[in-house]
DNA sequence: GTGAAAGCGCTAACAC
DNA sequence: GTGTTAGCGCTTTCAC
């Protein structure tokens, strides 16, 4: 059922049926309920492509994932981010459309979306520090919005981010308070951004309680479960290993509590852990679990969050580019299940 | 830049332009030539919304996603499988347009993807036992393929599946090795068909070892966290409690292992756990470890091969369906990072 | 308040 | 081997 088949059946024009159903002003109210009531019974659903031609518009916004060939992977909070995106686009009307990308042929792939006019907009993900995709997409002019910030770059640009310095520092500071001295930081790769504030926030957090900063406590790579492995057996080795791990990502976590079980030490007895991006953290000193809950419900929330404001941006183009800040949850509390103390 | 400009441009047609840039035979290859350099130059991109309202074609494929409510939770793995089928569809020139779907809405939705016309194809997620959509799909004739199977369907239709039975059932046969008589089992909702295979493989394995089934040791729940924790909970408060779990998803398992932890108890050492989709299991008996790896990397590849499946279905809607069934990789050996002894 | 007709950018008969 | 023309399904100007 089509457009001319509804109208013929209606006794109608095209553009008559075209004008009812979308909300034009000049149809009269009885033609209008005639109108809806048959392309209700008939279930008419107007052909996207053709109305994308007509109008100019996609109606469909695109995600670009950056995959390089030697570490592919996905982050795995990856799935509740964009469902929480899909939700926007779903009540604004907006589909959504799905990029992998090698990581080397980005500029081009930006380029002919826009050309090629199937998306209205762009979600950029994974942003580095200097991140050259932000002035592309203004160069090209296709609105876009960026999950995390580009720190060195100065223009204006939507963004929403968790403020990863923060969660940081509150975490580190709180293995301070639980008396840890040696802490270590195993970290995504520095030139992201957000492992960048990650790092600033540990040190800030150990420069302010008087704790050396040591360079062998430090780690930076791609964030996987082979990492996380190799990087606390030879920690381990250190005259004076730590009693405590940051963990930049999950999946690195999986591979330091292999460790950590290879090695006969105990999680929470021997040694703590407190992982972002993970619901669960083991900590010394008794029943104490801090839980970095800036997963899963969160994350789905900062994806609707950040589709609102590229919706936004791509129907009203003219006003300024919006940003947002969110707190991340690390809860400190007895790990019974309900967190009560909130820090 | 479109074709009229392009073809202006060249001073020649816009259908010689057309057919020289899609490999027509009647174009004179100087022709060709020159068109190819002229496209490649000016960076021509065909707008994918004329070409589709020209040929039919939408050259996307939409993956639904059924969200229900309550627990509003997406697959951690979902992004690996996704990745991988994006290799595939970029390779063969197609979009992936995602959908997220409230699971009471799902018939509309279906039904408005094929009437809208902007996708060629569908992947169906996470299908029950009993699936309606598979039917739904087939009487409106969009081309689909199944990520898993519905068991209690007979028509032919596309799938791929992992082998979670046997997947399972040698699981449970190994910790029946390492000695252990109580295993529980923490699966998912048995309406979904993955998680009626995996008991069936789980229950096979005991009854050809003689072991008795002790309904008290199994649990069929929406995986979440909680549910990890509440079910180690009330099963450690049993006369004779479980020395073992065989976890159907990683996010239960982090339940588990905090219950597990909460007890005072040590993963591999006093308890074993095996986990699905997870890269790391704790066993008891020194340093072996189980390793699933029916995730990340074999989840891709999955992926890809679902995608492949459907791609061709599409090229060739006459042909008969397609099934795939994969084994999981269970590995067993000492958790060095290399694994040894296949399993 | 309604309709006729042009046009969005492309492909595909059909003609030459 | 190349061009003319119609048409995919919709919106939108313009006329009535």
């Amino acid at each position: 059922m089509n457009l001319k088949d509804l109208a013929a059946l209606l006794g109608l024009s095209q553009t008559t049926v075209s004008r009812a159903l979308n909300g034009y002003p000049e149809v009269s109210e009885a033609t209008r309920q005639r109108v809806a009531a048959a392309a209700e019974k008939h279930s008419y659903r107007p052909n996207t492509r053709a109305k994308g031609l007509a109008t100019g518009r996609a109606m469909a916004i695109g995600h670009v994932i950056p995959i390089s060939a030697q570490h592919e992977m996905v982050n795995p909070v990856f799935g509740d981010f964009i469902a929480g995106a899909g939700e926007a686009y779903a009540a604004a009307g907006y589909d959504m459309v799905l990029s992998l990308v090698q990581d080397n042929q980005e500029e081009r792939v930006y380029r002919d979306m826009f050309a090629k006019g199937n998306v209205d907009g762009i979600v950029v993900h994974a942003p580095e520090m200097r991140d050259r995709r932000i002035a592309l997409l203004l160069e090209i002019g296709l609105p876009f919005a960026v999950h995390g910030r580009a720190s060195e770059i100065t223009t204006p640009y939507n963004w929403l981010d968790v403020n990863n310095k923060s969660a940081f520092q509150r975490a580190t500071d709180f293995l301070i308070d639980l008396g840890h001295r040696r802490i270590a930081l195993l970290n995504g790769l520095e030139t992201m951004d957000f492992a960048h504030r990650r790092r600033a926030g540990y040190v800030e957090a150990l420069l302010s309680r008087d704790l050396a900063v040591d360079p062998q406590l430090m780690r930076s790579e791609e964030m996987t479960e082979t990492y996380g492995y190799q990087a606390v057996r030879q920690m381990m080795k250190l005259a004076e290993p730590p009693t405590a791990y940051l963990v930049s990502s999950m999946i690195s976590a999986i591979g330091v509590r292999r460790a950590i079980h290879d090695a006969g030490l105990v999680m929470g007895r021997d040694i703590s852990v407190i992982t972002h991006d993970d619901d669960l953290s083991y900590l010394r000193n008794g029943d104490d679990v801090a839980l970095f809950t800036a997963t899963r419900s969160s994350v789905r929330d900062a994806g609707r969050q950040l589709a609102q404001i590229l919706i936004e941006q791509i129907s009203d183009p003219q006003h300024a580019p919006r940003t947002k800040l969110l707190e991340a949850d690390l809860t400190v509390g007895r790990s019974t299940g309900a967190n009560t103390q909130g820090r």
